[in-house]
DNA sequence: TACTTAATTGTACGTAGTTGCACTAAAGAT
DNA sequence: ATCTTTAGTGCAACTACGTACAATTAAGTA
């Protein structure tokens, strides 16, 4: 099983299902451009618990939309980045961050 | 107030704490080309509950997304349809929908 | 008089999502 | 031997989200 989808009605609600998630949208976001170790997606991500993102970042990883690479070195190294299905959610986040930053501004 | 937004660490935390929930991407979009009645789109929103359906609407009006609009008739009847602001959104959800059919069909 | 219809509302309950905080591993440096 | 660093894990508590089902309103019809 890939992932923890349990039934979509419409492609709308799956997508959604996929994506939701308090933090989803911004680890994705901040992610668009590069490589971050977790620690630099701990102090990103402001506001979020290690036991939240870690649970999140599996989640991302089970969907394939993120990829988790990890060094065998001591201290630990992990680097996560989207792989290319995650890629493909950027354009519409993009558009939705737009969309929000103008709302923020007119509230 | 004019909505339930607590606080938004940036605009793409902002826009998915508007739309998220699980209902309000699906009846955003079904309501993208009309008016509806509270009967249809109950039956459009496949497995919500009136309770459901009631509060999302209620939520989304308050977001000023969809608009309310009611006939002093018995039995009662209640349109509802996009904002502008609403209308904004579809582009996105559109792009949300495809990607999500391109992912249904490779799993 | 009782029944039907449409759009809800109210109460109670159950589950899922999120938080807080303490704790672990393993190598290298002091 | 103890300290430091990074990337986590484990458990209990709490809150938000969602469900089930009964009840409401008020005019029109049988």
């Amino acid at each position: 099983m890939k992932n923890k989808i349990k039934k979509a009605h419409c492609a709308v609600d799956y997508a959604f299902q996929r994506i939701g998630g308090k933090y989803k949208g911004r680890i994705l976001w901040i992610l668009r451009d590069g490589f971050l170790r977790y620690g630099e997606l701990k102090r990103a991500v402001v506001g979020i618990t290690p036991k939240m993102l870690t649970q999140t970042l599996k989640e991302l990883e089970a969907d394939e939309l993120i990829f988790r690479k990890v060094y065998l070195e001591v201290p630990p190294k992990v680097e996560y980045s989207l792989t290319d299905t995650g890629k493909e959610l950027i354009p519409f986040i993009s558009l939705m961050r737009t969309w929000g930053e103008k709302q923020m501004s007119s509230d």
